[in-house]
DNA sequence: AATTAAGTTAAACAAATGATTAAAAAAAGT
DNA sequence: ACTTTTTTTAATCATTTGTTTAACTTAATT
């Protein structure tokens, strides 16, 4: 009996590398088979071979991306030894160079937070959800010792995902208007690192 | 000869509002032609009748989502009457306004402009340009007159499109995750009508 | 070397999809 | 009433697109 091979190498990846580059910026939808067999130099029928549909593909790129996305959240979020401001900024920190790093992700988060609009089945309890509450927890704590001006929590973290996230996203619209080439985009970008935490204390204190 | 009729009425604005429906809360590629004929209950060949094309009747809806969202833009940031914070209080007003009314039209926007990254043409000149740099001038006069903090005004239009945009775009996880269902959605957009305008004050001043 | 399994390929299929056609129905003009 | 134009319909076309098939190649196992 042959046993499994190749397990490290390339075809497999490389469809995954891809799929994801494409579904990433472009969607599920816009995103054809033919178009990833294409960009991955495979041939089309290896796509079902592998992933047994494009959705089950996708459901793969996805599950990386959140992973990614969700990865030291919970972490982050749950552990008490650190106060709110200290956590939003490892928080801006952390995924500032995410996206720096992988630009397109912003994007494909926005997407899929938004599509669980209608296909809920994304937005299931998960290992973010108990550290949230601890992170929630501090807030209302703070609120309570009349340190931050009382406020829903769900606007701080509104605030918070969208001074981090939104600009990724606008980026074309920034590097369009306001001449700012590619470079000084990221400079700008890495300065939010800095400056977000900085506003959101602005924000809150009394 | 016969005249145009008809101008105003039935089939062609049906299409339109099934569109702008659709393609507002899917997506170009998600929508499919037939669908918009279904939901609109008309002959499917109708769509091409009266609109040449699906992308034809795509960029129709694109213009008038964006006009919509332009709307007043030019003005408000034009009008040498008004300073700085109360622009932001207007524009905050008007946009939460608009995206309580039209939910979807918050992420359409977001896409049309993530999309200008690659298909470049969207993001031309406009009639906005003009008056937004009278925004940015008198936010670099605020910065001169040491009355706010040194600043990028690429980071300040950033930040204020960012907090009345993004939270509507991320609804599905607020409505889920924070245990808020869509009137208390609501009443949370319209706090920020006015939270916005203070945040941002906070923000910028030393 | 022979056998078995895994990987790859070109071709084809079936359904979906955007668009067109030709004929009919409705409306407008004369 | 008759003609012309506009609108609507059902059927069809031509591609696109996701998936499958069957044959072929390569690699592993015995």
């Amino acid at each position: 009996m042959p046993k499994k091979l190749n397990k490290d190498a390339s075809t497999e990846e490389k469809i995954k590398q891809a799929a994801k580059r494409l579904f990433t910026q472009k969607g599920f939808a816009e995103t054809k088979t033919r178009e990833i067999a294409e960009e991955s130099g495979i041939n089309l029928a290896l796509l079902n071979y592998y992933f047994r549909s494009k959705q089950g593909l996708y459901n793969i790129i996805m599950k990386e991306n959140m992973a990614s996305f969700k990865q030291g959240l919970a972490e982050l979020f749950g552990d008490t030894q650190l106060d709110v401001y200290q956590k939003i900024e490892k928080l801006a920190h952390y995924y500032i160079d995410e996206f720096i790093t992988n630009p397109d992700l912003p994007m494909f988060i926005v997407n899929t937070i938004y599509m669980a609009g209608n296909d809920s089945t994304i937005l299931e309890e998960d290992e973010t959800s108990a550290s949230r509450k601890i992170f929630v927890n501090q807030i209302k704590e703070l609120v309570a010792q009349r340190k931050i001006k009382p406020i829903h929590p769900a606007h701080i973290l509104s605030n918070m995902m969208g001074l981090i996230i939104f600009p990724f996203v606008i980026g074309p619209l920034l590097k369009k208007r306001a001449n700012i080439n590619d470079k000084a985009f990221v400079e700008m970008m890495k300065e939010r690192k800095k400056l977000i935490p900085v506003w959101i204390k602005s924000m809150l204190e009394n």
